[in-house]
DNA sequence: ACAAAAGTGTTTTTCTTACACCCATGA
DNA sequence: TCATGGGTGTAAGAAAAACACTTTTGT
């Protein structure tokens, strides 16, 4: 077994970009960090990478000490390797982004870490190169919500098509005419209508549907790809 | 400044999965390892990083090393940080990939790692998880190819239109229709076409082409993506 | 003359886009 | 009855796919 003595060895962390989407808007959501430097001022979710897991397994840890979820959409995007991006010391930090349920996860937050909700339009200034791990995650989510269908994890299970589409406003940041996002969901098997309508936002009512996954594997194994664009 | 004392430090690593074109074929760059565990066997070239350099600074030093070659274009694709990932000692590693032009490449290997180019199409068994990179690699390359004029990095300066349409067939693994193909480039103005003919491969000669970065970043802040597929 | 690579044109079909239109219902 | 969100249909145009066709030149 060889030795490994002389190498530098690094502190290593992750951090959660944590999307929600309520009310039409995407949202993140930021604690106040509660550490030295920096303490008190807005911060993503994150911590350090333990010896016996993986960096999988210390994204999914974090998320739920915060938000008590787990089974949730979780990604990898960058790992970010500057030498300076914490002016303490250097600190390695793979970046994640989440796709929560907000409402459910609004509902069990953690209350140890003063947690809160902001619109992804208007991220106040973060810690370190947050604000930049941010923009990235931001266009990776345009970029999944595109060719894959993960959308549907920032929705409650069952939706309109009318929420979906102010989802995907949100996401792409322009309008999508109304008459054509519908026909191009009208093709997708997988999307499955439910006996039930949704009254809240009208009162002629819209239906519901669920996304199935199982059904959506099946569609994409037959060479029928997921794409959604504004 | 915080004390970070208790925590767990790890070993970084950055592998570089090199990709070469030559004669119709995508090919990788591996060198025997010189390292127990498992030395003499196939490896993608690697490193440790150090205390001042950044990852991405890590990694252009590894491809440096083994080729000679700097402003190559490289992108990190993800970071693999299963604890038993290596054998021997948890390792971190960060994947990179590297678009290289072959030719340019192979003149001027170091002696010092036994490097040997492969067939992309025909991988061997790779020590560790380094396959696995090679499979996520790939993938991205595929997906960059679409939607990024990255290819070029894979020509030479100057180029066919035939060896560009060789290397696309390779890329994507699938024909790709002459003509259509050839449309879609006429339209790109920062396709220069030289003076030029190229007679290696026909009698009758075909027109040089090269790639201008910066009137392709013009069309780009214009609005016009690039955009490539099978 | 003909094989082989280089390069152009044209027709057919498919998909987008833009927008007009109908439905249901509570105020 | 009319404003509002829900939902369908369609005609014009753009883009992709398929493939026939011409050029050039060494053998």
């Amino acid at each position: 077994m060889a030795s490994y003595q002389q190498l530098d060895r690094h502190l290593v962390a992750v951090d959660c970009i944590i999307i929600g989407f309520k009310d039409g808007q995407l949202n993140l959501l930021l604690i106040r960090r509660d550490l030295e430097p920096y303490r008190g001022e807005w911060s993503l979710m994150g911590g350090f990478l333990r010896a016996a897991e993986s960096l999988d397994e210390a994204a999914t840890r974090v998320l739920l000490e915060l938000t008590n979820l787990s089974n949730v959409y979780l990604e990898q995007f960058h790992t970010f390797g500057s030498v300076d991006r914490d002016p303490g010391e250097r600190i390695l930090s793979a970046g994640y982004f989440a796709l929560v349920d907000q409402v459910k996860a609004s509902q069990q937050l953690s209350p140890d870490y003063s947690a809160h909700w902001v619109p992804l339009t208007d991220v106040p200034p973060l810690i370190f190169d947050h604000n930049e791990m941010v923009r990235l995650a931001l266009r990776r989510l345009r970029h999944r919500a595109k060719h894959e269908p993960v959308g549907f994890e920032l929705l409650q299970e069952q939706f309109t098509l009318s929420q979906l589409l102010k989802l995907y406003e949100a996401i792409f940041g322009q309008a999508i005419d109304p008459g054509n996002f519908r026909r191009r969901l009208r093709k997708m098997d997988y999307l499955e209508q439910l006996d039930q309508k949704d009254f809240k936002d009208s009162k002629r009512g819209a239906w519901l549907y669920r996304f199935d996954a199982q059904r959506y594997e099946q569609a994409y194994d037959q060479g029928i790809p997921f794409f959604l664009k504004p």
